[in-house]
DNA sequence: ATTTAGCACTCTCAAGTCGAGAGTGCTAAA
DNA sequence: TTTAGCACTCTCGACTTGAGAGTGCTAAAT
């Protein structure tokens, strides 16, 4: 397999910028015109065909314009990849509005959701950044309506979780004072494995605590812990590609169902890497509803302490040259947010 | 005007029925076979010709069948809401669902809003229940990592708020245990107001706290407090009606943009009962994105002390016979759970 | 050895035509 | 008051057709 030309690069790229662009196939006459290439239409007609062969590009049917393969926004991407930062305007609008909301992981995300749909005009997904070993660190008691209790718990490296809890028999909130402040002694540092191995005491209503704490860090320490964040959902819906067919529905579908949806991000991201992004064309990663479709992904945070997911879904041919560095950027931001957080001291 | 003959009464609600689960115009021929009718499609021809020019059907191009207008399905809906209740077996299902779910605002929101969706095969929404006036009962302050102190609130009702404060400089959870339990006995059973007469006292830690307070329960008190819960938007999407348009891509963009349907909600429900059903029919409430859409909504909880509003979208062709009682049960069955746990004493 | 002009050929798309089918409204008889 | 019969209307899908866009190939030009 012979490597392209540079004409070949070129042409390659302007097919697809305009394809994007366009949505409509291109043929060789009005690429001639549209970018006033010094070349005849015959001889763009040549490297088209030469394109076609080496399966950069193909055709919906003899004697349509060109539309990119897979392999064509692949290489498309990956010229992108490099380049491509974002304009500092957007930059610092962006900046400016994560630097007005409240500080506060749930704004945080719900933010980071908007902007990437907003920015990338596709529909955008968030997880929050989730401990990936947690010790215990604080529990608070709070009776909040007769024999409810409140339980308040925060663990190294600032995860809040809140349970409810029905007691047996109604206790004062010196008593709850009382036992907080022991267990806070007891517990303060230790693994959930640790807690866990302190089961059961003696009294019931420590043991009670206990249960609940366990479940909280471990839900905290869950693969992808419960609150996945999206939004823009209906921006796929605009796309014409979509117009018709329920292909949109479907995919739509598998981002409106958190659990699908965490498997998604499960199974793609693993082992990526913080800072890098990932960027998948038609569905690589063999989700049959995605086939049309084409994710931005990177994973943000702390390595090794609190790590979070981000992206971005789009139609294959979706504005890569606004989406990928949004994504880039945003991740960054919400690394900086987590290693303040979490970092502090 | 006259009113309608049992005879135009039966055919209206049969045509209605039938277009609700075809969405095809129906004829007079095709109406006699169905149901077997003990009438000639002649009858029933000059019958349909009446409801007609009564205002309850239409057709959409002469010599095509009849499909219902607005007023024909509110003559339909009005007909439904007395009878129909949920079906015993769906009832104990659902409820099996919250009981195993765990006891949590937020579970139970998510919860509700799948549940609504499933069984309706719409898009459902659901606003977690906000109070109408809450007073202050308990803060709490704990250290999380250096300057950074988490602050959580309980208010009456049991409405819990969390937030992150960062202070000049570090202190102590000894420190911030003894600020907690002085305001606790200085604020306990305050209103805002009262609060926020207090401002602004000697210390500085004091008084970024207190502003926190008021902060928190001024937003838990706002009109529609932050937290909506949607769920089932591509359910609207598989209607044929919307097959092609993007009629529906705006209605459900409405439902995305959690301001908007912020503001949906609050204008038609500000006056609406808890336990009364209002079902707007054909975008009544003036919202053009909606005209060829229903609602059914229903508030719920504990009238005076926290309601929340839940509802369901779809095409005016919607299944009202399912979604009713759907819609009626679970606003039930949040209203008991509001009350378990506001009135727990 | 490339590049280009010219040309025949292919395929889609929008517009137009047409007949079948479904449904209506009206009239006259039961 | 109901029904049978019939002429009439309108949609929908199938089919046809012509314009337009684009291609691939060949032969001449650079």
């Amino acid at each position: 397999m012979t490597s392209l030309t540079e004409r070949q690069k070129t042409i390659l790229m302007l097919v697809i910028r305009d394809y994007i662009e366009t949505a409509q196939p291109v043929g060789s006459n009005a690429l001639v015109k549209r970018y006033h290439l010094d070349l005849s239409s015959a001889t763009v007609r040549n490297e088209l065909s030469a394109l076609d062969e080496m399966g950069y590009l193909g055709q919906p049917h003899t004697s349509a314009g060109r539309i990119p393969t897979e392999k064509g926004y692949r290489f498309f991407v990956s010229q992108m990849m490099h380049q491509a930062e974002l304009p500092e305007a957007i930059q610092h609008t962006i900046t400016h509005q994560f630097y007005q909301a409240r500080p506060d992981v749930d704004q945080w995300m719900t933010l980071a959701a908007s902007i990437l749909a907003h920015q990338s005009q596709g529909a955008s997904v968030v997880t929050a950044p989730h401990a990936e070993q947690a010790l215990f660190k604080h529990v608070e008691l709070i009776s909040t309506q007769g024999r409810q209790v409140l339980m308040v718990m925060v663990q190294t490296g600032g995860e809040v979780s809140q349970q409810i809890l029905t007691l047996a028999e109604p206790v004062s909130q010196e008593q709850l004072s009382q036992t907080a402040t022991r267990l806070n002694g007891l517990l303060a540092g230790l693994a959930v494995e640790a807690i866990s191995a302190l089961l059961p005491p003696s009294e019931t209503l420590d043991q009670d605590i206990l249960t609940l704490i366990v479940q909280d860090i471990r839900r905290a320490t869950d693969s992808v812990s419960g609150n996945i964040y999206t939004d823009g959902l209906t921006n796929v819906l605009a796309e014409p590609e979509f117009a018709e067919s329920d292909e949109a529905r479907r995919a739509l579908r598998l981002f409106e169902e958190r659990s699908t949806l965490q498997d998604l991000l499960a199974r793609t991201t693993t082992n990526s890497l913080v800072g890098g992004l990932q960027v998948l064309i038609g569905g690589e990663g063999g989700w049959e509803e995605l086939h049309q479709c084409s994710m931005v992904l990177a994973r943000y945070g702390v390595p090794g302490l609190a790590t979070g997911m981000l992206g971005v879904l789009g139609p294959m041919r979706m504005s890569y040259a606004k989406t990928i560095p949004t994504v880039r950027f945003v991740a960054g931001l919400l690394s900086d947010l987590v290693n303040d957080t979490i970092a502090g001291e």
